[in-house]
DNA sequence: CGGTCCCTTGATAAACATCAAATGCAGTGG
DNA sequence: CCACTGCATTTGATGTTTATCAAGGGACCG
C-alpha cells in the first residue's frame, strides 16, 4: 500500500466525486506532517479544522479532572477527525488529538467542509456511510467492554489489527505502544501485560513488539465464542477471506 | 409535550424540508404501535425498515452466545433505528429492538429511505448531524464506563433523564425498569440497587420508581467532578438552563 | 391466597486496579 | 564500546470494585 493510494482522491470519503470536485479538495486541503507525540489539537480548543488521516495513527483522548486519561479512538488511514464538531454551533474539540506515530493529515477548514457537505450530496452520503460504520464499531466495542474479559478484548484487538492493516497473523509488529493499546481497550498497562501472558497459553506469543499468532482458529474461538457478532463479524470475515 | 409535536414533520430529521417533501414522508411512513415488551425486530433479521421513534422508548440489545444480554441504546422520541444498517450491503439488523414501554414508531422501507437520503440533501445533512451527535454521546458513555464508579454512572443517568425529558429533578418517575437501566449502564441489577443506596447519602432518594433529587448541585459535583466534560456537558447545560 | 416477577440485601468470589519494585531497552554522553 | 539515565514494560503483593450466588421482601394478578 503506497503513499499514492492514500491521496485524498482515493479515500472512501471522496469516492464517486467528479475529478473536478476531487481537484477542489486537493487544492484546499493542506497536507500536514506530525511526528510521534505531536499534539494536533487539545480538548476544549476552538474547533477550526476537519482532518482526514492519510498516514499513521492519531490517538483521540481526554483527561478527567482526577487525572485519568481515556483513549476514545485511534484514527488510522481513511479516518476523519473533527466529524463530531462539524455540526455543533458551539464547536470546541471534544477530545485531544496526538500522533501516536509519524503521521500525515489532510486539513480542511471546518466551515468550508460544512459547506462542501451541503453542496456535494455524494460527499454527504459518503460521510453518512462513514459515521454509520463508526456507530457499528462503537456498538461492538461497547458490547466487548460489557461482556469480555481483558484477555479476550486484547485478543480481539490483535485480530482487528490484522484485518485492518492486512497484517500476516503469523508475524507482525504492534503499530502502537502497549500502554496506548491498553488505554484504548479501557484497561491499565499492568492488566494488558497480564492479558498478553494469558494469551500465550493459546498460542499468541509477543516478544517486544513482535506478535505471532500460531493458531488463529484457537484465538478466534477464545474471543468470538463470547461475542454476539460471531456470525457476521466484519473483522472475522476479513481475516478468513485472506486465508 | 403533546402527540402532535412528535409528528414526523416536527422531528429534527425533517427540519428544513419543504411541506411537499414532508408530505411525502407522511404518506410513505407507516405509524406502528407497540406494547411494552413487544419485539420490533431481532438481531440478525434481514433489515427491511428504518424507524423513527415518535413515542415511548425502544431498547436495542444483543445477547452473547453465553447468554449475557447487553443493552446498547435506549431510543426515545426523535431517535432512529436502522441507521446502522442503512449503508451496509449485507444488511441484517445489528441488534434486537424491544419496546420497553408502549411506543409508537414511524416505519419506512429501508431502500426507500436510502433513496430519499440521496435525493434530499437537507435530509442527509440532518441525518449527518444526528449521527454526529450520537457519536458524541457514545464517546461520553465510553469515558464514563472507563472512569466512573457505578454510583456516579447512575447519578449521571438520572441527570440525563431530567435533561432529556425535562423532568423536575425534585420529583419524577423512572421511565423504564431498573434492570433495563442497569443493563444500559453496563452493570448488574444488584450493583444498580447498591448504587442507588449510595446516592441516598447525597440526597437522591428513590422509593419504587419515584425519584427525588434534593440537591442537584451536590449530585452534579459528585458525578461531574470525575468527568472530563464538566465544562461543556450538554446535560449539565440543559439542567442549569431550566432552573 | 398463592404465585410470579422484580427488586433488595447479604455473603462470597472473581476480575481488575493500585502500589511498589525490578527488569529491560533506547538514547546519551563519556 | 561502555556506563548512565529515563522511560516503558513486567512482575509481585495487596486492595477495591463489582459480579455472582443465595435468600428474602413486596407488589401485582390470577
Amino acid at each position: 500500500m503506497d503513499a499514492a493510494s492514500h491521496a485524498p482522491d482515493k479515500l472512501s470519503l471522496f469516492d464517486g466525486l467528479s475529478p473536478a470536485e476531487q481537484e477542489q479538495f486537493r487544492r484546499t486541503g493542506k497536507k500536514r506532517q506530525y511526528k510521534k507525540g505531536d499534539t494536533i489539537y487539545l480538548h476544549g480548543d476552538k474547533a477550526k479544522y476537519f482532518f482526514i488521516v492519510t498516514h499513521g495513527a492519531i490517538r483521540l483522548h481526554r483527561e478527567t479532572p482526577e487525572g485519568k486519561e481515556v483513549t476514545l479512538h485511534i484514527a488510522i488511514v481513511g479516518d476523519t477527525m473533527g466529524d463530531h464538531e462539524l455540526f455543533e454551533s458551539k464547536s470546541n474539540y471534544q477530545a485531544s488529538a496526538t500522533a501516536s506515530e509519524p503521521s500525515q493529515l489532510y486539513e480542511f477548514p471546518l466551515g468550508w467542509m460544512r459547506d462542501q457537505l451541503r453542496e456535494h450530496p455524494t460527499l454527504a452520503l459518503n460521510m453518512l456511510a462513514y459515521l454509520s460504520r463508526n456507530g457499528r464499531t462503537s456498538d461492538r466495542d461497547k458490547e466487548h467492554l460489557f461482556t469480555l474479559k481483558t484477555p479476550q478484548r486484547v485478543g480481539c484487538f490483535l485480530m482487528q489489527l490484522c484485518a485492518l492493516h492486512q497484517f500476516n497473523p503469523a508475524r507482525f509488529t504492534l503499530p502502537y505502544s502497549k500502554s496506548t493499546i491498553a488505554s484504548k481497550l479501557g484497561m491499565e498497562p499492568e492488566s494488558f501485560s497480564r492479558a498478553l501472558s494469558k494469551l500465550k497459553e493459546i498460542g499468541v506469543s509477543i516478544t517486544g513488539n513482535n506478535v505471532s499468532i500460531s493458531d488463529m482458529h484457537r484465538l478466534d474461538s477464545f474471543v468470538c465464542g463470547s461475542c454476539s457478532l460471531s456470525q457476521d463479524c466484519e473483522t472475522c470475515e476479513k481475516l478468513h477471506s485472506h486465508t
